[in-house]
DNA sequence: ATTTTTTATGCAAACGTTTGCATAAAGCTA
DNA sequence: TAGCTTTATGCAAACGTTTGCATAAAAAAT
């Protein structure tokens, strides 16, 4: 009483199975008569095809992996639904897996996926990772990759990703017209691509402006957390001469440097700025509600996603790698002082 | 050049594919000889068995699959990343199935599934699920389903709970006890077993301390994202004689009648006191900061996980089902009066 | 030296499909 | 009616493993 296979239905019908195949798959030069036989005794037998068996002689999988560093934050969750959604009505499946922003778990994640067969993946690396061999050598094997948030410098491959730079910059270039003179960042983990160039950006917008950059003003969070951004923010605030502002690397952190300053009785906006990075769904909510910057979540997720599959149709059409880049948009809310026009 | 087989190595070898296959198995009566050389070469040619023969051969996929209602909040998500921690020391890998609250797609979902002859699954059942036929069907395949955090009453599985009820009650007794008289509940999305228990918990602590349960002071939202709180939350506080209280079905809904309240300069906790539901992170970085009841989301993803692990090593070793409910946890925060003892 | 036991290997089937090739049956054309 | 085309079906190989059974070679026991 296992599972109902072609044969079993080709027995029954006493046909061969590769007739039985045939009709199920609507191939040409069948008789009518013989398909819709086929046809209902397979809807009668429930039958489901093996995928399995399938896969094996197609020497491809159907599915499709992901690597994100995590799924807490809503950023990647919010990716990950996305991709989701466009994957809902193809054949292929997803295998979400998750490095920890560790770069051990992500080698072995990547890895996993090749025996897996996979036949493509999205990465976004840990917050470790400065060495791409592992991604390289999964697409020397032939496996479509597309790289989104995170980039991997020096790696040929599709690539979706946000302005970074801009969005810091002009983050950076608003808390300077709204009048702040002392302008501190709180960075994210060294390596992670975003980090860098969100630093990049509050540099260039203080260079701009003439305004010296000062060592001090400048920290950095061991994760992406609000608990990792405490201990952080409190050392920066309590500098015998603090910050007029802080431009943080995400959401996360500038909700952590709001509440040290709360708790020091600093007043926000008007003895401290604060802008975050994200503009995660609890950011409206915070009191005062935070000004971010906000990333085109799903448009990333679904880009990804769209481009890996229409790479999955043209086998080889060898088209040049994407290299997508989308703008953000800078939200202002209670924690920041208004421009002074 | 495509991937090297264990033919290939035979042929090398010149010998058989089956001595191949056991040297690399680590099989009895194999020579130290012919294993050393088939696992030399083995590894110098980087061979990777093709798991879709093995799979096939097995009948089964060495897959696990899960499906929750959505991932973008810290619940679900956590969940999945317990779930991901438990797997990744086994040989499973985890498909993750998001049905976005959707009855239907759920359907799809576990069609897929079993297209898919997943070794087992973990279902939390979408708030619009309310028939569980699609779930029985998949357990009469044989498969092993795991279900948690939402019930689905009826369906014989194994289950990891948590006693929301008992949750929900010492929330209001909570705030019985701090003095407030009109306690008001946000409650969720009609269905959801999680819903049902809450309103349940609210309606006996109001009972039980013989407070008339008034029906304008219980309001349904329709989805559990704080932007869905906002209008009910408004209608509620607009009420000619509004609650001293308000016991939200989640830390979303909560948060969304915390933001209401303030745009109404209506104090907290002095004239409003709110306990939410989940403790998700950023509860506590809210001004006020958040009460609520704590629910040990890693457990609830890692005992989950371990029981369906152990149904799959056990092959139907046939264990009478298992029903574990995990205790909450009340933390009362700024949100909430302190105790009048 | 012969038989028995042990050890090491190979053969072939099986898992459930799909598909190229062969072929039988039926329908056309002249 | 003979030859040709079309239509419908079956056979068998292939995808890459694992494994029961058979067997050859070597070792041990008589």
């Amino acid at each position: 009483m296992g599972r109902i296979t072609i044969t079993d239905i080709a027995n029954k019908l006493k046909v061969a199975p590769s007739t039985v195949s045939r009709a199920l798959n609507n191939h040409t030069s069948i008789s009518e008569k013989t398909k819709k036989n086929v046809i209902a005794l397979a809807e009668k037998l429930n039958y489901q095809p093996n995928i399995m068996a399938i896969n094996l002689l197609r020497r491809k999988s159907n599915t499709i992996g992901v690597i994100v560093p995590q799924i807490t934050s809503h950023f990647y969750s919010a990716i990950i639904t996305s991709i989701q959604d466009v994957l809902y009505n193809t054949a292929f499946n997803l295998m979400v897996c998750i490095s920890n922003e560790s770069f051990e778990e992500e080698v072995v994640l990547i890895q996993k996926l090749e025996k897996l067969q996979v036949d493509g993946v999205l990465v976004s690396t840990s917050s470790e990772t400065k060495n791409f061999d592992h991604i390289k050598n999964l697409q020397k094997k032939g496996i479509p990759i597309v790289i989104f948030d995170r980039d991997c410098s020096g790696v040929r491959a599709d690539k979706v990703l946000v302005d970074d730079y801009s969005g810091a910059f002009e983050a950076v270039n608003f808390l300077i017209q709204s009048g702040c003179k002392k302008i501190a960042h709180l960075g994210g983990p060294h390596n992670s691509s975003t980090s860098k160039h969100r630093l990049k950006g509050y540099l260039d917008a203080l260079k701009k402006h003439k305004i010296p950059i000062k060592k001090e003003y400048i920290h950095h969070v061991s994760g992406f957390t609000s608990k990792s951004g405490i201990k952080t923010s409190k050392d920066l605030l309590k500098l015998k001469n603090p910050p007029d502002a802080i431009f943080a690397v995400n959401d996360n952190i500038a909700i952590a440097a709001m509440n040290v300053a709360k708790k020091m009785n600093i007043k926000i906006p008007e003895e401290l700025s604060i802008v975050g990075f994200n503009d995660d769904p609890h950011s409206s909510f915070m009191s005062p509600s935070l000004s971010t910057v906000l990333q085109p979540v799903f448009s990333i997720g679904m880009l990804s996603a769209r481009i890996l599959l229409h790479h999955l149709k043209d086998v080889d059409a060898k088209i040049e790698f994407r290299h997508e880049v989308f703008k953000t948009e800078l939200i202002t809310r209670e924690s920041s002082k208004l421009l002074n026009i």
